[in-house]
RNA sequence: CGCGGGGUAGAGCAGUUGGCAGCUCGUUGGGCUCAUAACCCAAAGGUCGGAGGUUCGAGUCCUCCCCCCGCAACCA
């Protein structure tokens, strides 16, 4: 039977409209999907989007529109741009959607009838003008963190969940399992900030909020984010809809992947959910870094700097899909943050895309078309240390790519480990110096095993690739006629059809005369403004 | 003393159990001519945040201090 994969991104709160950084979390995602999808596995790639709360309804206001006028069009532009990127999902949740509504109402109504859930009071800071309430640790000198004025104690009937009962078995969890939260100091700061010092209740509906799903036995509550929210990776497969079929092929998740500010969610409150509803946990939840901005977080508070543009809806047009997704892929190492730049994109896309890869590719290309026709050449054996080197370094990079990806989702380092590939047979050129064999007859065997080599490691990165950067690789793996991108296909060194002909490929990644696109980004930038 | 992460070449980062300080980009010099001024080789560039300690030997272990960044319970 194949093997089932289920991966998801956090649902997203489109408030404001989606940024680099939502970008990020997608983009990984679907190359993690994508590149299970080559291993040969049954994959469903899910994300979508948190639609309800306040904050929803106020950007709703502001914009002179009803809460889902101000939604269509919001989801209309995030579909776009996950177009725009290649995001291959198997499907979008909308908290919104019906299915989901009345999912959430049975699974809020069975955690109350297993006494899981219970009513009460929730006292805290309130803000009149903003009809929002505040912890004492959110309060800015005392005062509301968004306006700025006075708060006042209120208390509301509120329905909590019994999170307290949960410590222990978290505990264990994480000590069983130490693979369900990664990185390993995401489990530590869970244990010592929250599960150690213990667990409180947590007040799961609001009167306040209109704009979420009511509880249907108690309709003056809403269901306030953690059940609405994170229930969506069940309701996404039809859990308590009619037809659970996705849900009973695909749960539990193989990883929810996240960034670090929502690990407590997913690490904590998610789990306690199900195993009160008496459900599988997912395998393993993974928070990883942020996209920092000369230093900063790309929030959707804060701004960044006028004359750097960040706009993935003017970057993918003008660089590519590949080329945002690279820088993407390429920059965060794994866990930690990294900075992005405009300027270093750029030069990612140079150093990486144009001359490393797509120079490689030019070049044999062109070889092929001059020495040999465009005619896969055979190749004859040859105990030269260099082709050794060359094919074992190959494979390692292979098994290195896929270890990276299943052991840690390390996809910095997985594709580092395929431009080691590239690197390696641009060297190779250098040392075997093909166009000097194309001048002596007697070395005909020769230069066809040297260009077959190169074909081969052009064959393997690419399939390799084409699960971080599907456009360009698609192109390659057209051109020479590779049927199917698969893994199992890569353990051969050996695999192209000699004597058929190369499509002609053009430039993959013109080089980008860095000066000058800063200088017209930032003008695009300017104009906007 | 709230918890955690980080401070290593101009920039971005690796450095596993302590054993000659590395990688990528950039810079400089050289080589090659198949290629997208691409590719290959070489060099320059670091008192590893600071002070003290353990050790034959510390980026790595211990103590103290400085700086940056998250989290801190209901901020998606």
């Amino acid at each position: 039977m194949t093997e089932k994969f289920y991966i998801t991104t956090p649902i997203y709160y489109p408030s404001r409209k989606f940024t680099l950084g939502n970008c990020y979390t997608t983009v990984i995602c679907d190359s993690i999907a994508r590149f299970n999808k080559i291993l040969g596995k049954d994959v469903f790639f899910m994300t979508g989007t948190d639609e309800h709360g306040q904050k929803i309804a106020q950007s709703a206001k502001a914009a002179s529109k009803s809460e889902m006028e101000y939604l269509d069009e919001m989801i209309a532009d995030a579909k776009e741009l996950w177009k725009m990127l290649k995001i291959d999902y198997d499907k979008f949740i909308r908290t919104t959607d019906d299915y989901h509504v009345k999912a959430v109402q049975k699974i809020f109504r069975e955690l109350y009838d297993k006494g899981y859930i219970y009513k009460s009071t929730y006292k805290g800071k309130y803000c009149v003008p903003c009809e929002s309430f505040w912890t004492e640790s959110q309060l800015v000198d005392g005062k509301c963190p968004d306006c700025h004025r006075d708060v006042i104690d209120q208390e509301e009937e509120a329905y909590f969940f019994k999170l307290s009962a949960f410590g222990d078995r978290l505990l264990e969890l994480y000590k069983n399992e130490p693979d369900f939260l990664k990185p390993q100091s995401r489990v530590n700061e869970m244990v010592t900030n929250f599960i150690k010092p213990g667990l409180s209740d947590l007040c799961v509906t609001r009167t306040s909020v209109k704009w979420g799903v009511p509880v249907d036995f108690d309709p003056k509550h809403t269901i306030y984010v953690w059940i609405d929210a994170l229930s969506n990776y069940i309701t996404g497969l039809g859990y308590g809809s009619d037809d659970d079929s996705n849900f009973k092929k695909y749960w539990p998740a193989d990883v929810h992947i996240i960034g670090k500010e929502i690990v407590r969610f997913h690490a904590i409150i998610w789990p306690a959910i199900l195993m009160a509803l008496d459900i599988p946990l997912p395998k393993r939840v993974f928070g990883h870094g942020w996209l920092l901005f000369g230093g900063d977080k790309l929030s959707k508070s804060k701004s960044v700097a006028s004359t750097e543009c960040v706009d993935p809806r003017i970057l993918v047009p003008r660089y590519s899909s590949d080329a945002v997704r690279y820088i993407l892929l390429r920059e965060i190492p794994f866990g930690s943050d990294g900075n992005y730049s405009t300027e270093l994109f750029l030069n990612y896309v140079n150093s990486d895309l144009a001359n490393n890869y797509g120079n490689l590719v030019s070049r044999t290309f062109s070889m092929l078309k001059k020495y040999r026709e465009s005619v896969i050449p055979n190749h004859y054996n040859s105990e030269e240390e260099i082709d050794v080197d060359l094919i074992n370094s190959v494979k390692k990079a292979v098994i290195d790519c896929k270890e990276y990806i299943e052991t840690n989702f390390d996809v910095s380092k997985a594709l580092a480990s395929v431009f080691e590939i590239f690197s390696k047979a641009n060297k190779y050129i250098e040392v075997t110096e093909p166009y000097r064999l194309a001048k002596d007859e007697t070395k005909s065997n020769r230069l066809d095993t040297v260009l077959r080599n190169l074909l081969e490691c052009i064959r393997i990165g690419t399939v390799l690739l084409s699960a971080f950067l599907p456009d360009c690789s698609k192109k390659v793996i057209d051109s020479l006629h590779i049927e199917k991108s698969l893994y199992e296909d890569l353990n051969e060194f050996y695999k192209l059809k000699t004597g058929e002909k190369v499509e002609e490929l053009g430039i993959l990644f013109p080089r980008l005369d860095v000066e000058k696109e800063l200088q017209e980004l930032a003008e695009i930038n300017s104009e906007k403004l």
